[in-house]
RNA sequence: CGGGGCGUGGCUCAGCCUGGUAGAGCGUUCGGUUCGGGACCGAAAGGUCGGAGGUUCAAAUCCUCUCGCCCCGACCA
């Protein structure tokens, strides 16, 4: 390809709407422009990296036995309606009608498209396991989209579902995806952990995700420092250990006082006025459910987890209670809610029980009560493990440290079992002629997010640094003076040479000063820049400078296929 | 959806408070000098100041409405 024909529309600035770097770049290298909130036009550069990792993806999961496949994006409602998700799914899901007045959703996902063709097609245990993909185009309408591609309301996913005869079948074919995946995110230069998630709005049994460790990323994962355990702050264990106690087994119960603390309403306002560390306060934050509502307690330096709390309360909706339900239950405005003569259900996180004389909110307005303690000021309902693990914690199975890092969700693998094949009735006859619902899996990928989180993970001050396997070209031949024959024809001939090999190469044959194309190469960051300059090539030799480290060699020009292929392999992971 | 901010040439932004000829840098076009890290000189094109309404002799500037975009929040009392 000719940098002088080529749309690549290169910015000296990023434009002011950008906020993290992956976002900037991409604009600024000319892979993507904005048409609307969350919508980006992809020009030829951005392109061609995502069919890049589209194509490893495909490579991967070929090789595990899945098959491609391509789905409607458009999507009747009757079947959404089937599997219960028309309701569920709220405003995400971008509602159409057709010229007959007809129901229709952009589809977020395609479950139910997948399962109908599969409960149509499948009669027999001998069609089975089936395991397809598809790489398409999905629609969310997401409540705030940003960070440019990294969150945005349409996007390419690779979404794949299996179909298996058994509990047995779907484990073995979700082993078989995890481990593609990890060859994916591998080949794609990668940093990443897969991580023990939640299973969220699609359901199902259990899941892993796959992170990439990233400042700017949305999500937390803990990670332990000594063993290989990782997991979503969401679903991340806590162990109880002796450090949590933090208090003198002897020390003396006290009697409870209600004190005066006007207008302190934070943990961190109380600890404060008080003179208390945040670990003797104890937080106690009302719930809505539907079972009614409850209190949960938490130790002040801790965070509930709604996701726990749901599972220990075996309740399906959970949610923190507003000012007015607040003041009903607790008759105080919020901040000074406490356990003490509350007549709820309560629920307590397994850190507090160790604690003794404690602060709680008094449930007066403008008052906390000190020295407060469990059994003797008021009773617990439940307990158990119910707060967001915090880095510095112990591992939950082994005695490291856990950490937690920023993490950008780039894979999502699940094990859904039967929840679709039952509401939408996908089943086959076993060799005993036996009906039996068939058990899914689903496995989905953010194509573009994935491009972007390998920009965050590489790139410095100059720009992109693209690992081998997903960079647009793998050589740049920089033509450093157009007006000078020698140059412009040793340039020409290694593009040619080069590509008749079958190198990707772009060669910036544009009539610019070498300035702006060393910029504009740092910039698209090609992994290797071959420059040709007047001064070497007096000498036969010209220069091949590493993007990535930043090496420069001097090679003779006849020896440039073979120099720029060694490298090519050894900048590819294996 | 709540709070905040911003819409002025292709891009980044100034001008708005205090109404009176629409600006800069970058980019683009033409001519010339330059040519290994975003050059320089000269000339030029390009804007109904997001849109609608209002106030005024006069509106980018003040008021009202509207659309778009961005940020923060929408679980922690």
């Amino acid at each position: 390809m000719r940098f002088s024909k080529m749309f690549l529309p290169t910015l000296k600035e990023a434009p002011s709407d950008a906020e993290v770097i992956s976002h900037k770049l991409m604009v600024r290298a000319g892979m993507i422009r904005k048409l609307a909130a969350g919508i980006y036009d992809l020009l030829p550069l951005g392109l061609m990296a995502q069919r890049k990792v589209e194509n490893i993806i495909r490579e991967e999961l070929n090789r595990a036995g899945a098959q491609e496949v391509f789905l409607p994006s458009i999507q009747p409602a009757e079947l959404w309606q089937e599997s219960g998700r028309w309701n569920l799914y709220g405003r995400e899901l971008l509602r159409v009608k057709d010229r007959h007045d007809r129901d229709f959703c952009y589809g977020p996902t395609h479950e139910e498209v997948i399962t109908d063709l599969v409960r149509r097609e499948v009669r027999s245990y001998r069609q089975l396991p089936l395991n397809l993909y598809q790489i398409q185009t999905k629609f969310r309408d997401e409540i705030r989209p940003r960070f440019g591609v990294m969150r945005c309301r349409e996007f390419t996913m690779k979404d794949g579902y299996s179909y298996d005869l058994d509990e047995k079948g779907v484990e073995e074919t979700y082993r078989k995806m995890y481990d593609a995946y990890c060859n994916i995110f591998r080949r794609c230069g990668l940093k990443f952990r897969a991580v023990e998630a939640e299973t969220g709005q699609i359901g199902g049994s259990f899941s892993h995700e796959f992170m990439v460790l990233a400042d700017s990323g949305e999500d937390s994962v803990a990670t332990c420092e000594s063993c290989d355990y990782s997991a979503n702050v969401e679903k991340a264990e806590v162990r109880q250990d002796a450090r949590c106690k933090m208090q003198d087994a002897r020390e003396e119960l006290k009697p409870m006082e209600v004190v005066s603390t006007p207008d302190k309403k934070s943990v961190d306002e109380v600890s404060e006025f008080l003179k208390v560390e945040k670990e003797r306060i104890v937080k106690t934050l009302i719930f809505e459910t539907e079972n009614g509502i409850v209190a949960a307690l938490v130790r002040g330096d801790h965070d509930v987890n709604e996701a726990k709390l749901k599972k220990l309360l075996k309740c399906d909706v959970i949610n923190l209670a507003g000012e007015k339900v607040v003041e009903d239950v607790t008759s105080a405005p919020s901040g000074f809610a406490g356990p003490v003569g509350l007549n709820l259900k309560i629920v307590a996180d397994n850190s507090v029980m160790g604690i003794k004389n404690f602060v709680t909110g008094a449930n007066l307005k403008d008052a906390h009560r000190v020295n407060v303690n469990i059994n003797t000021d008021f009773k617990i309902d439940l307990s158990g493990d119910i707060r967001m693990v915090k880095d510095g914690d112990l591992c939950s199975r082994c005695n490291g440290t856990l950490r937690v890092y920023k993490g950008i969700e780039v894979g999502h693998v699940f094990k859904l079992g039967t929840k679709y094949s039952e509401s939408l009735k996908a089943t086959y006859l076993d060799e005993n002629g036996k009906e039996k619902l068939i058990v899914m899996g689903c496995y989905g990928i953010g194509v573009g997010r994935t491009v972007a989180a390998s920009i965050e993970q590489n790139h410095d001050d100059n720009g992109i640094i693209w690992p081998m396997p997903i960079a647009p070209f793998q050589a740049i031949v920089l033509s450093l003076n157009m007006k000078n024959t020698d140059v412009v024809h040793t340039s020409e001939n290694i593009y040619q040479t080069l590509t008749d090999s079958g190198i990707e190469v772009l060669v910036d044959d544009r009539d610019e000063r070498p300035g702006i194309k060393f910029k504009d190469a740092d910039l698209i960051g090609i992994p290797i820049q071959i420059i040709i300059g007047e001064k070497n090539l007096k000498e036969g030799k010209a220069e091949i400078k590493i993007r990535k480290s930043n090496k420069r060699i001097i090679v003779p020009v006849s020896d440039m296929e073979k120099q720029v292929r060694g490298l090519i392999k050894e900048l590819t992971p294996a």
